[in-house]
DNA sequence: TATTTAAGAATGAACGTTCATTCCGGACAA
DNA sequence: TTGTCCGGAATGAACGTTCATTCTTAAATA
């Protein structure tokens, strides 16, 4: 196996381990094992578990960002654009539910509030899609005229609720659901 | 101490490590310390961690359930039943931020995910008065005619990652926040 | 009332296990 | 041969749980 290789491999089964059964139940020997090296290996790739944990994070949201802007133009009415990103979030989520189940993982645990906690202080460059469209829509009054942070509270909780019960197996969403869940989202922030 | 107080002790202590820390910054021997009994002492009122966790999770929605309920009456229109719901839930998520974390810790957890399992199998009681709000909506063309499952995500989603928010202190909500919140929520699951 | 006794409650040191991390002998490339 | 990289046994810290012992209390006895 080349380098980059190896790395990959370690990537991979961590995210895997991790978003499937949480930090404590993802042992570095165990993510060695599934990754096909020793359990020290691990180390000559990540300082740490924890830097390992963090750097799986950002190439996520590295690979994510990208993908739910594709077709994505700030020419449009806001609603289609908000649409599109709703339907492009949720999609992505469906696709990859282990991308999906990682970053809960993350966000519910201390990493990701400090995490959170800096993007919002340190104005953060990569959800400025988000903050944007939010902002325009909210200055032309078609949307509420409410705090950024319950606008964001509108429209991702839903998205990332009907996403968990999606990928637990508590609803099977098909195209039609996901457009009329994006819809009521849009509803909701809507003026 | 007599001994029912002990227990009271014991539940206080570990409800309040468990939701700042998780369930793994919360070993015994810190509940112990912080309730002021021996490590031992613990096995004496509960059977293991497990145990522990689960009675705590349980106690705490008997707490919860009558408080949201409180003045609440199915002969109001459906609207008006939705916002008194949803803002007596956001109330006390932030009048008792601790039962909030705890409940969200849970939830996040394989105990939640099995314990909401059984629930939608099992057809519990508790949360029968929100069950039967949206059934009744929906049957007067009055909200949106989407799977129940979906519903609850459009109405608790934004409820608690705004709690969230506000209890991280991302956001400092008022009496006026609240209520548009809330009303924001019934615009996303009204018809 | 004063003293003894027994039963149950509480304790915390000790145990076995699990985990992240380190370290060193060997494999392989140059 | 020399240097680099790798594996997995070794390490020590932290955890949940147990159990032999001590403490508390109240009934029984004198």
């Amino acid at each position: 196996m080349t380098k980059p290789d190896k790395r990959e491999e370690i990537s991979r089964a961590a995210l895997e381990l991790i978003a499937e059964n949480g930090f404590h139940g993802a042992p570095m020997a165990m993510i060695a094992d599934k990754a096909g090296v020793g359990a020290g290996t691990i180390y000559r790739y990540f300082e740490n578990k924890d830097v390992l944990i963090t750097e799986l994070y950002q190439d996520l949201e590295e690979r994510m960002y990208p993908c739910i802007q594709e077709g994505y133009s700030t020419d449009k009415p806001i609603r289609e654009r908000f649409i599109h990103l709703g339907t492009a979030l949720l999609r992505y989520f469906i696709e990859y539910p282990l991308d999906f189940r990682y970053l809960e993982q993350f966000h519910n645990s201390p990493y990701g509030t400090d995490y959170r906690r800096d993007k919002i202080l340190g104005d953060k460059e990569e959800c400025h899609v988000f903050r944007d469209l939010f902002e325009e829509g909210i200055a032309r009054q078609e949307m509420k005229n409410l705090p950024l942070v319950i606008m964001f509270s509108l429209a991702f909780g839903p998205i990332l609720t009907v996403a968990r019960d999606q990928i637990l197996g508590f609803v099977s969403l098909d195209q039609v659901l996901i457009t009329r869940s994006i819809e009521a989202c849009w509803d909701g922030v809507k003026r």
